[in-house]
DNA sequence: TTGATTTCTTGCCATTTGCTAAGTGCGAAC
DNA sequence: GTTCGCACTTAGCAAATGGCAAGAAATCAA
């Protein structure tokens, strides 16, 4: 396992030289994640952040009625942390599982701080980091706010296609906000309509 | 008009000394909005990040058939700006306009990146800052995936009674994810259930 | 392999929300 | 004061989604 597609996600979120982003990626450490194992467990401080090189995760929190809500899905080039807890050293609310075997590069909230006030390239990722995490936040409020489920669902399937090949429908449903008797019917709608074309 | 509620601001966001509060909130000038007049165009860069002494500011965009989603509102002691465009140097997609006179203390992009370089307790706050954004988006997005609309209004009519009283209740509609004329059956059931009581 | 468990689908009906259109009320402009 | 425009409400019907329960299919464990 060697470190090029973290190297080259640092060169897409900022310019920077190929020597600089592979010191950057030189702060990470890799892990191998068993399938169905936690990166992190609600009440727990979020101590590290994990650049997925393989496999998928999800994060999940439960409601007021005690209902799995799926908050989020991690795949191949993403980073999967609870940001909150990660960077307000706070409790998480959430539960973070991987789906698959996975495997990750790392890095912990001391060694980040560190390299952040080490490095100004460093600090400039983590901070584009957040702030496309937030992009890819309110994105998803829009669908959320203007879309039916069947569009969420159609662009989703579009957009991740790999994440239906490994998670059960009915976490991708209380992703979508919908019940996993709804999501079956969309699909079954969708793919009559998407049959004959 | 006087800086105390940004120091106050600054504080509550991370454990730092009066003195070096007022620090940061130096980097800020007064700005006075009028009613109606926008902060920040769709296709045109973010430049100012405004916290908000007075009045109410709302952000919106156009979706794909032209119709008004209003993305958030901005109250007193909150900071209203584009993130994305304003970190990243973009286009905006959003419209920010003043629903009533305001007043403000602003930072330009600029300004800010240059207190980054030099205070780094002004680093840990724009961080902090967009965490909080992040978070605040976050709770939203939860309440768009198990709530109700009606819950959804009972929560914002609790949290932000203000705006209710300047804010048209179509803007309100399309913030809650749903059309006026839900709003209006949702607020007469709210009326009858809350008036007992 | 077999049985047990979980996931997924389906049917029925209730509820929520949207769409369209009409009507009401209020304030601004003349 | 009258008229116009805008915001809001209301009504009737259609579409989307949920709740529940039963059954089918897939998965897991022994």
């Amino acid at each position: 396992m060697n470190k090029d597609s973290l190297v080259q996600f640092v060169q897409r979120v900022m310019p920077i030289s190929q020597l600089k982003a592979e010191q950057l990626a030189a702060k990470f450490m890799p892990m191998k994640i068993e399938r169905n194992s936690y990166l992190l467990k609600e009440g727990k401080v979020c101590h590290e952040s994990h650049f997925i090189e393989k496999g998928i995760v999800r994060s999940y929190i439960y409601d007021i009625e005690g209902n799995e809500v799926t908050t989020a899905f991690y795949t191949k080039n993403t980073f999967a942390a609870d940001l909150l807890s990660f960077f307000k050293r706070a409790p998480a609310r959430e539960y973070i599982q991987a789906i698959t075997d996975c495997e990750t590069w790392f890095i912990t909230y001391e060694d980040m701080q560190t390299s952040f006030h080490t490095i100004p390239e460093f600090r400039e990722f983590g901070r584009l980091n957040i702030v496309n995490q937030y992009g890819i936040l309110k994105e998803r409020m829009l669908s959320m706010l203007q879309e039916t489920a069947e569009q969420r669902y159609s662009h989703l399937i579009s957009s991740s296609a790999e994440i239906f090949q490994d998670v059960p429908l009915k976490y991708i449903a209380t992703y979508l906000g919908i019940t996993d008797t709804s999501l079956s019917r969309i699909r079954k709608e969708f793919a009559k309509k998407n049959t004959g074309s």
